[in-house]
DNA sequence: TACCGCTTGTGAACGCATGCACAAAGTCGG
DNA sequence: CCGACTTTGTGCATGCGTTCACAAGCGGTA
């Protein structure tokens, strides 16, 4: 529960193992699968196709064909043998299970370079999120509004969240305020967080965190770039700018 | 290789077994948490602290204390029984895996809402990853100077790509433009793209190829409020707009 | 109606990742 | 110098996720 899921999986928690555990066994790896999925189809309606096979579909999303029917079959079986699958059958059974079929309001929490970009984005209330309330400390920012929502104080976290409903908080403060941010949004009743900045937060297991990290996605392209170059030449990068420094790396 | 990794996996070619795939043999999710460790060790040397134990570690990084060692070893053997670690050897033999060694010079295609945003971060320099070119079709941005970077137009993107010897490619375009630029990246030598835009993105196989996709991260956490729902409460969200579909979900 | 070809849905095998538990290896105090 | 204590590094078991391969099921056709 109190995970930290990210790009590329960080559990925190050993997560008791029974209890009500069991509940809706859907794979975390094929919810996140299902949410493109859904994309992909969402396209697809849009351009008047309405029917579709799960090698079409799955060469579309970018997965295995196989994957993607075994992904499908976890919220039951609603495709045709020997045809295929009714798109918008397919969306609104996604949708159900995503628990798009009401809309989750978001705040915005830190109204600087990334805050103001994630207020003006016009792509989620179309997907059923649609942003209902902007937070900042800094006074000069607080009753302006950004992508039409005025910028409300920090201090008015909770009566502001309980009044719009805020189900997602989105975190975009500079590290060190960030764990005190993600408290207040956690006692005004926000289970769902999105934290962009670069630090582990520490929350109540009944509260849902996924981060986003480009510096760490960014150092995961690097590795690859890396092990590529040291596999093509046996051994040393090349033009490298620092002494010594190209030796093998296990002893 | 020609992997779409995100937040939940995503690959897309088999990936041949054998061929000299063995290379060098760093789980996926290690890379990822290496990565994570990496920036809390960092944030333990500026303030002083030259020695950390597994624990303390894994407690910082939101992460088992097994896993963390685990890790670790895969990089080598550089802590000490019975001590623990030396944050400023981990830190750099960390870095030397991930190949920071050496600096990343970073490019932004699309400096809108989010690009802007990008560039005047500034965090990413100072993590071995220099935004060295802005890019975009919009004449009026064209020679305007964000974050210290003047904005160069798309069509010069492989002279300046080459020129400023750029290696990870932004992408933060709108989604139908994404693939075009894609492309131009690629055409321009650059082997690692980070994709903002919600498409799926078609590429070589040497070329590795990450995204970032917002919708789905709130998705994501979309679902874990539904589940979280009816787990509490039997069956049936409550009010949803959808005729009869209140059910249970396999038969 | 009976057959044929196509596509789904899934059982089973495999492979990767996680977590446990402990031996190996080092430090520190006496 | 030795013994007790601490913490690493890792073999092994377990569980999850991916992939294969095929039977079951459906539409179309004669
Ligand atoms: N901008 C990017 O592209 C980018 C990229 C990666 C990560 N990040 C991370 O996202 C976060 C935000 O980045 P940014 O560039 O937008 O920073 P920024 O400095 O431009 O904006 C931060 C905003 O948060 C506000 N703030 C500070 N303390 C607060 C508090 N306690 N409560 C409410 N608001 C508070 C500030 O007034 C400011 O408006 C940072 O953690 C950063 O590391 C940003
Ligand atoms: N802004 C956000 O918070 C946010 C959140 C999630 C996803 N995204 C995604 O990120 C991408 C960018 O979002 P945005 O809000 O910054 O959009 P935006 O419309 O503000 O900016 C897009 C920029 O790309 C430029 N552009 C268009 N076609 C181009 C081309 N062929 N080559 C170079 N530049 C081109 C435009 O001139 C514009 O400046 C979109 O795909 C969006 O879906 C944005």
């Amino acid at each position: 529960m109190a995970s930290q899921r990210g790009e590329g999986e960080m559990n925190t928690t050993p997560a008791e193992p029974a209890d009500r555990e069991r509940a809706r066994a859907i794979p975390e790896a094929a919810v996140a699968r299902l949410a493109v999925y859904l994309r992909v189809l969402s396209g697809m309606a849009d351009q008047g196709v309405n029917a579709v096979s799960s090698e079409e579909l799955s060469q579309a999303a970018g997965v295995n064909a196989a994957k993607l029917r075994k992904d499908l079959s976890y919220i039951g079986s609603y495709g045709t043998r020997g045809v295929g699958y009714d798109v918008e059958v397919l969306v609104s059974h996604i949708e159900r299970i995503l628990g798009l079929t009401r809309n989750h309001s978001v705040a915005v929490v830190g109204i600087g370079n990334l805050g103001h970009a994630l207020a003006n984005y016009g792509g989620f209330p179309g997907r059923g999120f649609p942003v209902t309330a902007l937070f900042d400390v800094d006074a000069d920012l607080v009753g302006i509004p950004v992508g039409g929502i005025p910028v409300s104080h920090i201090d008015d976290i909770t009566a502001v969240c309980v009044e719009r409903e805020v189900s997602i908080g989105v975190i975009a403060t500079p590290p060190p305020a960030a764990q005190s941010v993600c408290d207040r949004l956690v006692s005004a009743g926000v289970q769902c967080i999105l934290n962009f900045a670069p630090v582990v937060l520490q929350v109540p297991d009944n509260v849902e965190v996924r981060k986003v990290d480009l510096a760490v996605e960014m150092q995961i392209l690097s590795f690859h770039v890396a092990r590529r170059a040291d596999e093509a030449a046996g051994v040393s990068v090349g033009n490298n700018g620092l002494g010594v420094d190209g030796m093998v790396i296990r002893p």
